[in-house]
DNA sequence: ATCACGAATTGAAACGTTTCACAACGCTCA
DNA sequence: TGAGCGTTGTGAAACGTTTCAATTCGTGAT
């Protein structure tokens, strides 16, 4: 900067002044300096400003994992809200591991990141409110901090698997089964006691609950298969699945013989919505979790927190997920 | 820092040296540190250190779209890899769009990362010239760099599309098809180009070319329903598709009405090996590119990168895929 | 008792910005 | 003519590290 003061023929804080309040400027000086920038290619130093700032124009966010198009389109909503913000994100993988999730809080607290978004593995490590206290706002992703001082943003799995269920009442269904496991996941039980109050609710619905060793299309195809070795007067008329992927190997056991139609003998609905729902030989009715608006959201609570740090109680956003009908369960 | 250095009761560069050197600090004085640093709750600033550092320890990777799993994988291992270096990883997407592209590397740029990974969207812009000369690594990702001065890591598309139809070839077949396009997509071209010299080596064996609008399932399911009609004396006994996507759309038209059978009559091979395809009714032959070895070459390169800039001649990593053979193509 | 030496520690400079109190300048107005 | 004002521009301090030459100290050799 020092250079490109003297190119131009003003003082070092003249240049900054360009840069970062051009209007205290007169208009003739701006542009002898910028040509100057040009000219000697210049690029600002942000490590340099970020130590005059205190803190850096970055928030991280820790993901348990990229590969899942969940986290990736949070990922990519919140990068889009924060550029609004003339923020950028810095994005880590803790793929389920504490330890992993422990060195990008460090790492990011090392950076003096304006902010943190969360997608916790477990416990939430000590770390965490060592880094509050500093006065860096966290906001937790994909888990309800109501009881911890955070703030959160979260999707109501139970109220997603009330739509669900809720809708293969409305077809006309009342031998529901629930698919899904292994039940440790708070996904699997949220989504089953969703299902389990609708039915309670529906005079004459009876709920049948299918645990699976994992939430797999393997996992999907296992249970179709069972479902076609069953006496048809005892098989279930529709089936929630907790995921897509469960759904998927359903729909590909029952469809492979011909022996039973989707939705004609049984509906079929999943969850998450992914990608592929729409493109499978059925298109797969699901329920669709508001990544964007997560993402964004978080983005907004982090910004929102100003210095007042304890004063303030955390903000808990719990969005509803939205039912995606498709052929697998209206014909 | 200076206040650790008060409460241990020794001077700021004793510290400094506790954090970076400790071998060469007494060990009662380490530990007098160490107990300051937890007692304060001390956490380095890492904008001072790369101040004074004069780059940062991260590398920047900007990506096409990191919902693709090739990148997700890609920067998945290239995490890991600089891990090794004690390197971070700072990602970025561009999604197709030059604009972001170029605000990424301005960005990282600014940041004065220690090198820069990219997947170029188009023509490589003028600044990613600038930071080359300035020192800064650059290595390119998924393009072949040569004729530029960049490094590159690439996969070779003409080989893979050999090792899937030598495949086919293998297994007997001889009126082969190539489903795939858009062709003004780079990766189409190659892959046809492939199957088309191996065709050509192959006595005997016929190369028919399929144009498709998208390498999409729906894309792939219309050429499959165009196969059924068409009378069975006409049709290929395999098809190579420029991507699993593609595979999947047709293997899911021909398995619906079960007039085809395959492999039995059809065998099937697709290009990508992403996740799904050994998850499919029957599971998909495919063809794998080595992500997890791209990133990491290409962290490598970087790293590797010495002050030499401009004296050194840019390495060419290009990368063979992988064949597998499913039941697809191998009943 | 002196010296040389290595190990441990110190202190200050430097990294490249931003910020802010202040100076310089040209006006207008009394 | 000079006071007062607004607009531009200046210069130095400060941000929190790392680095390195210099200093101190204890030890063994002479």
């Amino acid at each position: 900067m020092r250079d490109v003061a003297t190119a131009a023929g003003v003082s070092l804080g003249t240049v900054s002044n360009v840069l970062n309040a051009p209007e205290k400027v007169a208009s003739t000086t701006v542009e002898r300096v910028h040509a100057a920038i040009d000219e000697l290619g210049f690029v600002r130093n942000d490590a340099a400003r970020q130590l005059r700032a205190g803190r850096s124009r970055s928030v991280g966010l820790v993901v348990l994992d990229i590969g899942n198009p969940f986290f990736t389109d949070i990922a990519h909503a919140a990068t889009g809200r924060a550029r609004e913000h003339d923020l950028t994100v810095l994005l880590g993988t803790s793929g389920d591991d504490p330890r992993i999730e422990r060195a990008f809080i460090d790492a990011f607290d090392e950076q003096r990141v304006h902010g943190l978004l969360l997608s916790p593995v477990g416990e939430l490590p000590e770390r965490l409110h060592r880094l509050r206290r500093r006065g860096t706002p966290v906001v937790l992703v994909d888990r309800d901090g109501r009881g911890t001082p955070f703030h959160s943003v979260a999707v109501d799995d139970v109220a997603g698997a009330t739509l669900a269920v809720a809708h293969l009442c409305d077809v006309g269904r009342r031998a529901i089964a629930f698919v899904g496991g292994p039940s440790g996941l708070r996904q699997v039980r949220d989504r089953r006691q969703g299902a389990e109050e609708v039915v309670g609710r529906h005079p004459g619905a009876r709920l049948e609950v299918i645990e699976t060793p994992a939430l797999s299309v393997l996992a999907g195809r296992a249970v179709g298969d069972a479902l076609l070795r069953r006496p048809p007067a005892t098989r279930p008329d529709a089936v929630f699945c907790a995921n897509d992927l469960l759904a998927i190997g359903l729909l590909q056991a029952l469809t492979m013989t011909g022996d039973l139609r989707v939705p004609d003998d049984i509906a079929l609905i999943g969850y998450d919505d992914i990608e592929f729902a729409s493109s499978t030989v059925v298109p797969l009715s699901s329920v669709r979790q508001p990544t964007g608006a997560i993402g964004s959201a978080a983005v907004d609570l982090l910004v929102e927190t100003r210095a007042d740090v304890d004063a303030e109680e955390p903000t808990h956003v719990l969005f509803t997920p939205e039912l995606v009908a498709r052929r697998s369960t209206t014909g």
